[in-house]
This record gives C-alpha cells, sequence and structure tokens, in this order.
DNA sequence: AAATGTGAAATTATTCACAGCT
DNA sequence: AGCTGTGAATAATTTCACATTT
C-alpha cells in the first residue's frame, strides 16, 4: 500500500508505521506526567525508560513525526506533547458513544481517562427498556431504537461495544449504517465490517489466555532446572503435573470449552 | 532468547511465535462455536475467515503447534479444540485474583468468560475497608492486607489489577513478590517488573486514541477526495477542518492533556 | 479434486552504531 | 560532551505459491 513512487522529497513522508501509531499514546502519558511535574525537556533515554520502550524505538519513532528534538539536549516536554496530540488528532472533540450499558458498560461510562484527551462520552445506550432514562455516570441511557439519531444528531463516529457478543455484529451493523467508522469491540467476537471502518478489539479473556500460555512455559521450564521454588511456584508446579496427561495424547471425550 | 542451537530435530522445535500465540485463543473462540454446533470438520478457509485471519496465515499459525490437519480435507475440530486449549494451559486451572473492586474491577468479577476456559476467580481484593466483606459477583471481597495470604493459599500465579493508576506498581510489587508471574494491568501506567514476570495491558484510553489517528486521517482523505459524505461523516469532516490550525502551528499555551 | 503444510519472497518492525548537530 | 536522527543490519511476521497428501 502507498507504494513509494520514489519522487517526493523524503521530508515528512506520509504513513506512520502502524507500531508507532500504537506506542505515541504511551509517549504522550508519560510526556503528560513530566508536564504535570514541570519538566521542561527529557532525553530519549529518560523518556523511554518513562514509557517502558528502548529508546532507539523512541527515536526511530519520533523520527516519523518530524525532527523535534534538540542535539545534545532532548526534546521539549510541552511541544512533543502538542505534535503528538496533534498527530493522533487528539486535538479535536471526539464524541462518542457507549451501547452495553451493563456492568462493563458502566465502568467505561465512569472511565475517567476516557474523556480526558479529547474523547467525550456523548451518549450512553441500551437495549433494555427499564434502563432508560436512568443515569449512569451522570449521563441519562438511551434506547437502542433511536441509535440512529443519537449517531447523526451528535456527530459520533466513534462507538464502543459493550454489548452481549450474540448482540456485537447487529449493533455493529447498525452503527456503521448510521455513519460510525470507528469502533471499540469488547463483546468476544469478531466483528464484520466493509472496507474504510476501523475495529480494534479488547478481550480480557484472549489476555488471560496468552498469560497462561507463557505461565505454563515458565512452570516446564521451572520443572527443567528443579530448582527451589518461590512463593506460589510450587502450587503452580503441582497443577502443572496434574495436567500434564503424557505427550500428544488422543482426543478426550469433551475439553472445558 | 532461547537461540536455536541447532542440533535438536526440526520436529515440533521450541517457541512458537508471539504473534501466533496471540492468535491462538481467536481459533479457539470460533473452534468452539463450531463445536458447540457439531460441526465436525472445518478447513482453514473457513476457521480462518469465522476468525477474521487469512488463511495462509492460519495454517503457519498450525504449522508451528504440529500437523494437526488432513489434506482434501481439513481440520477435525474436536481434536483442535483439545490440541489448542493444552497448547495455551488451558486444560488446567488457573485461580485468578482481581485486586481493585471499583466499577472496572467488579465487571471483570462479573465477566462470564473470565470463569470459562480455565480460569477461575480465587478472589477479590481491595484497599477499602468498607467493602471488605462485601460479596461482588458471589465472592466476598477481601482486604488488601491480606493479599500475600490470599495468594499463597490460593496457588495464584495470574494477578489482575484493576486499581488506580497511583496504586497499581506498589500493587504490582506485592503481587511479585507473594509469588504472581502474571499480570493483567487494567491500571493506566507503566509497571515495572522483574526479569520472569509478564504484564499484559488492556488500555481503553490507548485503543481510542490509536481509532482516533485513523479516524483523522479518514477525514483528511475524505477532504482530498470530496465526495458526497454519507452519516455522520459530514460532521466528522467539519470538526476536522476546525481543528486543522495550519501546518506545522507553533506551540499553544497548554495542551488537553 | 480439495486442502494442508511449508520453503521462499516480501513486508514490517526492531536494534545497532555512529555521523552530525548544539 | 551529549544526545538526536537515521542509514544499515537484523529479526519477526505475513503472504505467496505450490508440492504433497488424502
Amino acid at each position: 500500500m502507498a507504494t513509494g513512487r520514489t519522487h517526493r522529497p523524503a521530508t515528512r513522508s506520509r504513513g506512520i508505521p502502524e507500531a508507532t501509531v500504537a506506542r505515541l499514546p504511551l509517549y504522550l502519558r508519560a510526556l503528560t506526567a513530566l508536564s504535570e511535574r514541570s519538566v521542561p525537556t527529557v532525553s530519549s533515554e529518560e523518556l523511554a525508560a518513562a514509557a517502558g520502550v528502548n529508546s532507539a524505538k523512541l527515536r526511530k519513532d519520533f523520527s516519523y513525526l518530524g525532527s523535534y528534538g534538540t542535539r545534545g539536549v532532548g526534546y521539549d516536554v510541552e511541544y512533543l506533547v502538542y505534535q503528538i496530540s496533534r498527530e493522533l488528532g487528539l486535538t479535536q472533540d471526539w464524541p462518542v458513544v457507549i451501547v452495553g450499558i451493563g456492568n462493563l458498560g458502566a465502568a467505561l461510562a465512569n472511565y475517567g481517562g476516557f474523556a480526558s484527551r479529547g474523547f467525550r462520552v456523548a451518549a450512553l445506550i441500551d437495549a433494555d427498556p427499564a434502563m432508560a432514562g436512568k443515569p449512569v455516570a451522570g449521563i441519562p441511557v438511551q434506547h437502542t431504537d433511536d441509535l440512529e439519531k443519537i449517531i447523526q444528531d451528535n456527530g459520533v463516529s466513534i462507538g464502543v461495544i459493550a454489548t452481549p457478543a450474540g448482540a456485537a455484529q447487529q449493533v455493529c451493523d447498525r452503527l456503521v449504517a448510521a455513519g460510525v467508522t470507528s469502533i471499540l469491540n469488547f463483546a468476544p467476537t469478531v466483528l464484520n465490517v466493509p472496507e474504510g471502518v476501523d475495529v480494534r478489539k479488547v478481550d480480557l479473556s484472549i489476555e488471560l489466555q496468552i498469560l497462561a500460555f507463557h505461565e505454563q512455559r515458565k512452570a516446564g521450564e521451572e520443572a527443567a532446572a528443579d530448582g527451589a521454588l518461590p512463593g506460589a511456584a510450587a502450587a503452580a508446579a503441582a497443577r502443572k503435573a496434574a495436567a500434564d496427561q503424557g505427550p500428544d495424547g488422543d482426543v478426550p471425550a469433551v475439553m472445558p470449552a
């Protein structure tokens, strides 16, 4: 995509790598903390440490935005905050709707970090008529019937789906039809969207499963190394032993699913 | 890390790529759905569609686990469910503690997908003495003072942090000292952990910021293409125009932070 | 005929290491 | 003297395309 046609002046070429985009919010958060402590400048080394990445990566990331540092000195904190904010589109206001006001939806509505940085919860939507009118986080819940009108009246382009998995695709379709082009999906299901619509997903269960994979791996290595097991590791090793039912065992009746 | 020493038989070599591990839960979910519908076999094409990836990637991913398919036929659903579950370590029970029982912590405790697939909420922990003893999702909340004992008594190796950002590092340190080696962090802060401890983070604000970046990009392209704007896109374009304050503007007083 | 499994190519991301600026 | 910015080197990931197996 966007194959470099070898004729544009190298300056500020389009296309920041996706991996870099994903880290910009991290840098921004670290910078904001420095700004609040009135720190005027910061080196790539310091900022990288605060953001939990290595400094070469950080410098490379910033190089895609432009040359915002000063050699021998570092980066001006305020200036960088502004440049990254602008790059991320946070200098404008983003009205957001949350659909599905259960436990999670309510938690999201109450989440402070949501409101900061340009995002504004414009409306809460739920399918339960009993919820309608009830305020959550100070915002009255509206009924799904009015979804399209709410989207359009508020010029919403970002939707958050916090419904049960079964309702997610349907809600997604309606959001997209009404003009939403970015979706943050908390429902544990794959959403099908047309070209041009971005979906990002947050899935607790997936994150835990990834951790379990590494945890299992660690348990295996411990067993091999066979040192004294600190803390709760002994119990973990015991679990491991109990679960190991021979290599490549044949298919059992049914799995935990 | 774990540099291949070039002497092990290629069969089932160690080290599944991280990107593959991150997709296994996705495949597992799709397979579980098929299993519930009693679908006996599935092709890489079909399964890939259900999981939202392309089929070559899926086949490559599975090739790291072993040869579990049948050429000309596809994959046996039950068998694959089992193999992936085993690979992810889901054939064993993982007791988990959630620390910080605010809105989000409560939502997590109530989250059904949590309990499925081998994860069990062993305890809820909060720093507020007023919460102690109160049941959330049927589990009584315990006080932070007892954190170490709770971890050890339950053999917990996975901890979920849902505290405010300010408390997260301290909670993390105590969890790790007590024997936890995997942490799922919902607090918007970078956690420092010793070697051997895995941390995964979930950050709503970061996800929204990434969406905003792409959203902004789209608005720019629309303005360039200048077609009829469907739905709420017109309003979005207007926002864009309002926010564009010339290229490379100088530093403003303060940013939204 | 159909679909897997996989080398090889292409792409993307990270890290190194140092020239160049302040 | 210190620290950025970036080519070049390396590593990881994705995609292609097809030989191989059922």
